[in-house]
DNA sequence: AGAGACAGTATCTATTTGATACCGAGCACT
DNA sequence: AGTGCTCGGTATCAAATAGATACTGTCTCT
């Protein structure tokens, strides 16, 4: 395989490394995106808010979450002029048309958490 | 920490540290994770055939996802006591509702990839 | 002059991931 | 009897990533 097969020649295959599709399935594969796209489901948000709504994040790595985000073009970030500083995030269509899995993903994981957290124990016992 | 909210008296809340969904969702935050699901969607796959079906997972990476899926219940592994061994991994009915939100991202994933390349190209200009 | 808000950086450490080499059991062949 | 092969992994070490924590710059308000 060589290059990334950005044509629609051949089927995307996810499973195949240096696939398109396969760059972008990293991209959700990450700790955070799930969240920080979720978040966003709502409308835009600033900084500050997004830290206080993902519990748990660091202001690195949400400034690395965010600005990968950006970079696929799936949210925009917009920086007001004003002190002190506001900053907006909002998601694009391409980032509202990728929350439809992701909160598939997460009605997933609310309905089936107790079950998961109860097979695990069963396994480390 | 120490509880895992596994009671249902609160709406599960994926945003929050330490609640069980969110426990849940970090699994599948996980780099290989949808790939391995999603490669198991036809049936049971051997462990040599796993690592053919997904291009560029290691060894030792692809034990770590496949032990971690069992003891979440997402998916069972069966030694057949021979030579040279088998082992073969299948799908609990918990994998396969799975699928389908991952399913739906590796959909998405493979729709927007060249949209989201070309994005990536115009911002690193 | 000093404190505070906001959106981040900088720095250092801990954890995860990945590359690569190797292992053990048994069969098949020479 | 020795050699090589298959399969499903481990072992070991290096590299990349995530996380904790402290700090910065700008302006405004007291």
């Amino acid at each position: 395989m060589e290059t990334i097969a950005s044509s629609s020649a051949f089927p995307p295959d996810a499973f195949a490394k240096d696939c398109a599709s396969r760059v972008v399935l990293d991209r959700i594969g990450d700790r955070w995106t799930v969240l920080v796209v979720g978040a966003l489901a709502d409308g835009r948000l600033r900084f500050s808010e997004l830290r206080t709504r993902i519990e748990g994040i660091t202001p690195k790595v949400m400034t690395q979450t965010l600005r990968a985000l950006e970079r696929d073009g799936v949210l925009t970030r917009t920086v007001y002029a004003e002190v002190p500083p506001r900053v907006e995030y909002e998601l694009t269509d391409l980032g509202r048309d990728l929350l439809v899995p992701i909160d598939a993903i997460r009605h997933w994981a609310e309905q089936h958490a107790s079950r998961i957290v109860a097979n695990r124990e069963v396994y480390d016992r």
